[in-house]
DNA sequence: TTAGGGTTAG
């Protein structure tokens, strides 16, 4: 027990026979003590002996006094025991429950229960209330339960209150559905401050909204407040899902001719960002300069070394991380072993596998299991891949099939493909994604009558495909373009420049994987779906609008097909570019006709 | 005696 307690408790006893109201004081500040339960237990006593429950000060004070999860419920639950006078509840021991649960990571629920407690005694919230229990919302992130909030708060006028207003645009902001309603708050506020655009753009960039989040906050910085280290991150983070590199760099010279505070947060945004945006080495020195890294510096380096097929130096970094004494924890295995999978270190990736629960205590989640089949059907042992996924103890969910599905088209195991995916489509019909893929199968085995049919399907249930799409970032401005895509306004330079692109290719050598196109169509007709497919069109915009011999870099949202894979090696070759490719797994680097990741994706 | 926004993976 710490000097003050000792204390406290020694005056206690002293003071029981004389008077109530020291004796109150030195509950207090025993209270005060209290980090556990079992201290919590023990003054607990000396309450119910001292007669003090009933007093309200006591009672808030026992209410939050600890962060101790347990201690919480044991608070709550006294609340509600036989020997608490409900008469003397008020609003700031309930907003001390809530704030209490909204703070933890899993009884949020707990804090809106106290909420609509709260309301069932007739205690009145008041304006602290409401970032509590918003806060706990948006936690949750279910959209009806912060609409009914959304609801009391209009009810008890608390809307106009900046703090209030603030916690509505995070909350529906944090919301599923909810982003909409998050820019209604936001658009109705009169004044909004720092936190008003963070909070807006930092709903926008989690929900992958991210040129909607990076144009708000050009609109920030024309509205006169002032951003701060909490705005960077959420707009780097933008960047980092677009991988708009050029956006980054210049959000990072902003930020040091702003001054703005470079906290650790930070500058692990500015490393992810240049990691996961194709500047691994720069992300590297950043890291190397930083002082105070965190877990998530060490993973943000080991995942973009892993993305880079740099997987050795990965490795490496690792070692390193556990030689400085960093506990690794889950997320930073995910980015270990997916270094292992994309650089082929299938006996290196085992090896890890087992230690890290052994050495390591941690462990491995469903994620982890999904690397190790990744890193086998990568390495194109889909059969092991098969019973591995078999004898796993957790069971394998449906991203997890889907891996070993594609693998077995990409090797040729197509009866085995066919089988698990129908499977699959058995236990849920609505994903569209197994029908795609048991399209792709029947493709492969040129049964194009049973192809049809899945398309059919498909159409009548309304499910669709989501379409491939390629972003370049040229002069600051984000250009998107999908498969055949003619929206832009210098398509028919494109569609010529492509046409160039094709001759050159093929004098070159290259010759089309038409074995990618999977429709039932001429071979002629073949190679011109593939020519359209959107990295080319995005490569050859490229090509029309930089100077010759400047690198093309560009950001696919699946994985890029293995005719744009090989077609790329020909045009870095052909027009002596560097070609940067960040594919929905990984980063290709395409120089003098060959890739940096060997062929091997 | 209490209030709002941020980072890694999936």
């Amino acid at each position: 027990m710490n000097p003050i307690a000792v204390r406290a408790k020694s005056r206690l006893h002293c003071t029981i026979v004389f008077n109530k109201r020291a004796a109150e004081q030195s509950c207090l500040a025993l209270l005060q003590s209290c980090d556990n339960l079992p201290k919590l237990t023990q003054v607990h006593s000396h309450i119910l002996k001292l007669g003090l429950h009933n007093n309200p000060l006591v009672l808030t004070k026992f209410t939050s006094t600890s962060s101790d999860l347990n201690a919480i419920d044991y608070a709550s639950s006294f609340m509600f025991s036989p020997e608490c006078d409900t008469r003397l509840y008020d609003t700031f021991l309930f907003n001390t429950v809530i704030r209490a649960y909204a703070q933890t990571n899993h009884l949020k629920t707990k804090a809106i229960e106290f909420y609509n407690l709260m309301l069932e005694y007739g205690v009145f919230p008041n304006k602290f209330t409401y970032p509590f229990v918003l806060k706990a919302c948006a936690g949750i992130g279910v959209l009806n339960l912060g609409k009914s909030v959304h609801a009391s708060v209009l009810k008890f006028q608390f809307d106009n209150d900046i703090h209030v207003q603030n916690t509505l645009v995070h909350m529906y902001g944090s919301s599923k559905g909810g982003i909409e309603c998050a820019r209604k708050v936001f658009d109705e506020m009169s004044e909004r401050d720092s936190v008003s655009w963070s909070s807006m753009i930092g709903g926008y960039a989690r929900f992958g909204l991210s040129t909607d989040a990076i144009d708000l906050f050009r609109k920030m910085q024309m509205s006169g407040v002032c951003p701060d280290e909490i705005t960077m991150v959420s707009v780097l983070s933008a960047c980092t899902d677009l991988g708009a590199l050029d956006v980054g760099k210049w959000i990072e010279s902003f930020i040091e001719k702003q001054r703005v505070n470079k906290s650790v947060e930070l500058r692990n945004a500015l490393i992810d960002m240049f990691a996961k945006c194709g500047d691994v080495d720069r992300a590297l020195k950043l890291f190397r300069n930083m002082s105070g890294r965190t877990i998530v510096s060490w993973t943000s380096v080991i995942d973009g070394l892993a993305m880079h097929g740099r997987g050795l130096e990965a490795v490496a970094l690792f070692e390193e991380m556990v030689g400085a004494g960093v506990a690794p924890d889950d997320v930073v295995f995910i980015g270990l072993l997916s270094a292992c999978s994309h650089s082929g270190l299938v006996d290196k990736g085992k090896e890890y596998f087992d230690l890290m629960k052994r050495d390591f205590g941690v462990v491995p989640k469903i994620e982890h299991y999904g690397c190790m089949v990744d890193m086998l059907c990568r390495a194109g042992l889909v059969k092991e891949a098969f019973e591995f996924v078999q004898k796993m103890p957790i069971q394998a969910n449906a991203i997890i099939w889907r891996t070993v599905i594609s693998a077995c088209c990409a090797h040729g195991e197509l009866k085995l493909g066919e089988r698990i995916t129908k499977w699959l489509i058995g236990n849920d019909p609505m994903h569209e994604s197994n029908y795609v893929l048991l399209s792709n199968i029947y493709a492969k085995m040129f049964h194009w009558e049973k192809k049809t049919k899945i398309r059919e399907v498909m159409d009548k249930r309304g499910m669709k495909k989501i379409p491939g799409s390629t972003m370049i970032e040229l002069d600051n401005e984000i250009y998107e373009f999908v498969a055949g895509d003619k929206s832009h306004n210098q398509y028919k330079e494109i569609y010529e420049m492509l046409d160039e692109m094709g001759r050159k290719m093929k004098k070159a050598g290259h010759v089309p994987t038409t074995s990618e196109v999977l429709l039932d169509i001429d071979e002629e007709d073949k190679e011109d779906a593939l020519n359209r497919h959107s990295e080319k069109l995005a490569i050859a915009f490229a090509l029309l609008k930089t100077p010759p011999g400047t690198p093309i870099r560009i950001v696919k949202n699946l994985r890029v097909c293995s005719d744009c894979h090989s077609a790329t090696k020909f045009i870095s070759k052909v027009y002596n570019r560097e070609i940067v490719v960040r594919d929905r797994n990984r980063f290709h680097h395409f120089k003098n006709g060959f890739c940096s990741c060997r062929d091997f994706w």
